[in-house]
DNA sequence: AACATGATAAACT
DNA sequence: GTTTATCATGTTC
């Protein structure tokens, strides 16, 4: 089931202000629907967010900022909510995540997948595929790919003009989302347990059932 | 040495 | 169609 919107259809930008809350999952959960754009080199692409991940810096052992690590990486979490914090995941994905809570608070939501809305053509090609299939934005690593998002967005705050998340009014009832434990992040022990995935029950842009 | 992954191929059902 | 194994790749600590 495809969502209904125009190529041309524009929604409300989230601010700032919007990704100040400290309630990491509950964002996590909100953004399922969200609209995420990029525009980079003059060209758009836009996905609808169907499958995203809480990390809970200091007290979870899942993220990069356990116990309030702080190195050269992480640095960008402790920022305020609002930008990106994009790094390199095993040597050559670029996992983008929005950064929550106010500064000095290093909780994340990791975007791990969405349905291509915009600018299919040029993800096609920033993919290296030929046709539309899960796979073009499907997983953290994909979905970066397929929008042109790469470490050099790191940090980037999330107002525009080259990345943002629109509010197109799209909602979810509770009985269409799914939460259950996170993906690849076995090393975290019963912290790997905690239900901080969520995503769409009924869509197929999302990157395991 | 570890790592918030994805593509591919081979061996299943 | 699905599961399973293997490996590419480079930054961080």
């Amino acid at each position: 089931m495809d969502a209904e919107i125009s190529k041309t259809e524009q929604g409300l930008r989230l601010g700032e202000a919007y990704f100040l809350t400290e309630d990491v999952p509950r964002l996590a959960r909100e953004l399922l629907g969200k609209v995420l754009v990029t525009f980079l080199g003059g060209e758009r692409t836009a996905v609808m967010i169907t499958e995203t991940e809480a990390y809970e810096g200091p007290v979870d052992r899942a993220s990069h900022a356990y116990g309030h690590r702080r190195t050269r990486r992480t640095g960008t979490m402790y920022l305020p909510g609002g930008c990106a914090y994009v790094y390199l995941c095993y040597g050559m994905h670029h996992l983008f995540n929005v950064v929550s809570a106010p500064a000095g608070v290093p909780h994340a939501v990791l975007i791990r997948a969405g349905e291509p809305l915009e600018g299919l053509s040029l993800m096609l090609k920033r993919r290296k595929m030929d046709k539309i299939e899960k796979r073009l934005t499907a997983g953290p690593g994909s979905l970066s790919r397929a929008l042109g998002i790469t470490t050099a967005l790191d940090a980037e705050k999330l107002g525009g003009p080259k990345i943002w998340i629109e509010d197109r009014g799209i909602r979810f009832p509770d009985k269409e989302i799914a939460a259950g434990p996170r993906i690849g992040v076995d090393y975290a022990g019963e912290h790997a347990l905690w239900p901080y995935r969520f995503y769409l029950k009924k869509s197929k842009w999302v990157s395991k059932r």
